[in-house]
RNA sequence: GGCGCAGUAGCUCAAUUGGUUAGAGUCCCGGACUGUCGAUCCGGAGGUUGCGGGUUCGAGUCCCGUCUGCGUCGCCA
């Protein structure tokens, strides 16, 4: 070892000690007869002297630059009175350098770890070796080793086999775009990188291991967000033997040490679970925020009796007219805040417009639609939002689904501009009972919700045949703070009623076996009754960390373009490469390009 | 693919209604200084205002296009 110490461990009982200790120069503060050195590396930053009885040293150290690499040895002393530093942990001592080794010199850096003002992402992103030199994404990085390392013990205390699954699979053009990996060896054919281990862990079920766990990476071509990434990491879990509430059960218990370890928080337990049916009519949301209220009321019966034409159109063709009360809300959206608001949920969500009702500190409401109003349906209005003077009640009139949208969308924001929530508390919850299956209304047909191999709910088997829109599912999500955090089925383990959802989804007998034959034939071979779960490590990290964007809890992230800043990935490959794959692009500049 | 925000010195930002030689802090280079920890002081260097067009006597500023990053809708079984 070139150290005897961290930078990060040496204190007043290390006092007259001789060390040697190696990292990073954070700071020179150089005063010509006497040089401070603050060295820092991943545990911490000690500050090493130079004093002018040792002139080699004092020279050697003059040459120091930021981030360069060096080696000091020296002997540990208490630092003056009164000069202690409380902010480091190291703060009471300092090392009195008697050799100072240069092990790398580093050019000028675009940045520094310790700078207040953060440069922009992309500069972060180029020199990402840099950035996670970042006392902050240091923290994470930890946080999220120490995360995978408790859900991995808690799968081991529970007798889950760690098992790892191809990479290179094969395409289902289901869901989500695949990454294609094309095969040397079978020219004109493709593996896909997996965009989740879904069939493997099933098929370890069959295979008779009834408890599979695997920390996997997944691939999905999708645009991104602030909290997805193309390339992304979940926790993946089956068991076999179970139903809903036993893998609910036991990631309740995979949280509460989650949380209990990587928090200190207390959770109660079970974890609080809501229908989908109730998500949506309180919410507008199949992962809502439950850290905060301002849940949606329904207004529609009361639209069907007043006069104003807009209200009582949509409300008689079979629509919505719902509303959330956002409290305080009257000082804060003024007339021009609301005007945005509705372009919002126009352009956003594709609602007609935005009404709303400011209630005034003598509890009467005011707005220019008041006019069409009774006193008595304002009150009534009134009465059905609890709406207290200071305000504002918005309504969306529309379909259930641009209303449910809209008025989501207006909650998350009204939440954020008027901080209705404390950002460090955590909520726990879970959605269950998700439908089978939704309506494609271009396409007419059903498309599965979750998977073609989700299992229904005992008591809606029959209406697979009479009502499949009402049809509900053995599926779960987990819900931290309005972000879906994991999700899982009860797989369908009988060929009968996988057949009966493959008819639904409009795949026939033929169609089915050459997707999904491998699961199929396997499914008549014995399965047992089998479910599981997948947990977005990238999400339970951020969350957990009170960050709001999924690239600072991943080392090496995508931008939104799905590219790699440092590497330059993807990029053009050498004709040679693409002839061996029989590959031809017909992009014509990016030849030209690289000439 | 749609909508929105951003791009000015290595970094973080400023620049009045379109008006002189595009400024400041930091970083960098040189010098001074023995108790600093955002060290201090003196001096210096550093710019294709993302890129390409246009309008104008004059463009960092206005217009069009484009690139990159971010947010969001679509998308994400």
């Amino acid at each position: 070892m070139l150290r005897t110490h961290t930078c990060g461990e040496l204190n007043k009982a290390n006092d007259q000690q001789e060390v040697t200790i190696c990292g990073w120069v954070d700071k020179v503060r150089d005063f010509g007869g006497g040089i401070f050195i603050d060295l820092r590396d991943r545990y911490g930053v000690t500050q090493v002297k130079v004093d002018e009885d040792l002139p080699e040293v004092l020279d050697a150290a003059g040459k120091l630059r930021s981030e360069f690499v060096v080696s000091v040895t020296g002997k540990i002393r208490l630092r003056p009175t009164g000069q202690d530093n409380p902010k480091l942990s190291t703060g009471e001592i300092e090392v009195k350098a008697t050799q100072l080794t240069i092990l790398n010199e580093a050019k000028t850096p675009p940045f520094v770890p310790g700078q207040k003002d953060l440069p922009n992402e992309d500069t972060r992103l180029v020199h990402r070796y840099i950035d996670l030199r970042r006392q902050k994404m240091q923290d994470t990085l930890v946080l999220r080793s120490r995360i995978i390392k408790a859900m991995r013990d808690y799968c081991a205390e529970h007798n889950f086999i760690d098992v790892e699954t191809p990479i290179l699979g094969r395409s289902t053009p289901e869901g989500a775009r695949d990454y294609l990996v094309p095969s040397r060896v079978h020219h004109g054919s493709f593996y896909a990188l997996p965009q989740s281990p879904q069939i493997y862990k099933q098929i370890m079920m069959i295979a008779g291991y009834d408890r599979y766990v695997q920390v996997a990476r997944c691939f999905r071509d999708e645009d991104l967000r602030a909290d997805r990434q193309p390339e992304f990491t979940q926790l993946d879990m089956e068991m076999s033997f179970v139903d809903s509430d036993d893998i609910i059960g036991m990631i309740d218990g995979m949280m509460e040490k989650l949380a209990k370890d990587i928090l200190n928080i207390d959770l109660k337990l079970p974890l609080p679970r809501l229908t989908y049916d109730e998500a949506m009519t309180r919410f507008g949301h199949d992962a809502p925020d439950m850290r905060f209220g301002v849940e949606i009321v329904d207004l529609t019966d009361l639209a069907k009796k007043v006069d104003f034409r807009v209200f009582r159109s949509v409300a008689d063709s079979g629509k919505f007219v719902r509303a959330i009360c956002v409290p305080g809300g009257a000082a804060v959206y003024t007339r021009r805040k609301i005007d945005e608001l509705t372009t919002f949920v126009q352009e956003d969500f594709g609602a007609k417009g935005l009404a709303w009702f400011r209630v005034e500190e003598d509890g009467s409401l005011f707005a220019p639609i008041a006019k069409n109003f009774k006193p008595e349906e304002l009150d009534e209005i009134k009465a059905a939002t609890e709406a207290k003077p200071g305000d504002l009640i918005m309504i969306i009139a529309d379909t259930w689904e641009v209303s449910c949208k809209a008025l989501y969308g207006l909650r998350k924001r009204v939440g954020v501009d008027l901080k209705l929530y404390d950002p460090s508390e955590m909520h726990f919850s879970w959605i269950v009972q998700f439908p089978m299956f939704d309506h494609d209304a271009d396409a007419d047909r059903w498309n599965a919700m979750h998977h073609p191999f989700t299992a229904p709910l005992d008591e809606d088997l029959a209406a697979l045949d009479s009502d499949p829109g009402k049809a509900r599912a053995k599926a779960y999500d987990l819900i931290i703070n309005g972000y879906e955090a994991g999700g899982g089925t009860i797989r369908i383990h009988d060929s009968e009623t996988q057949s009966k959802v493959f008819g639904l989804l409009g795949m026939g007998e033929q169609d089915a076996k050459e997707r999904f034959g491998f699961l199929l034939d396997a499914l008549q071979y014995g399965a047992p009754p089998h479910g599981g779960i997948a947990l977005g490590i990238d999400r339970v990290v951020m969350l957990f960390a009170g960050l709001d964007n999924i690239r600072d809890c991943i080392a090496f992230p995508k931008t939104q373009k799905a590219s790699d800043m440092m590497t330059e990935a993807p990029n053009v490959v050498d004709k040679v490469q693409l002839r061996e794959l029989a590959i031809e692009s017909t992009v014509e500049d990016v030849a030209e390009e690289e000439a």
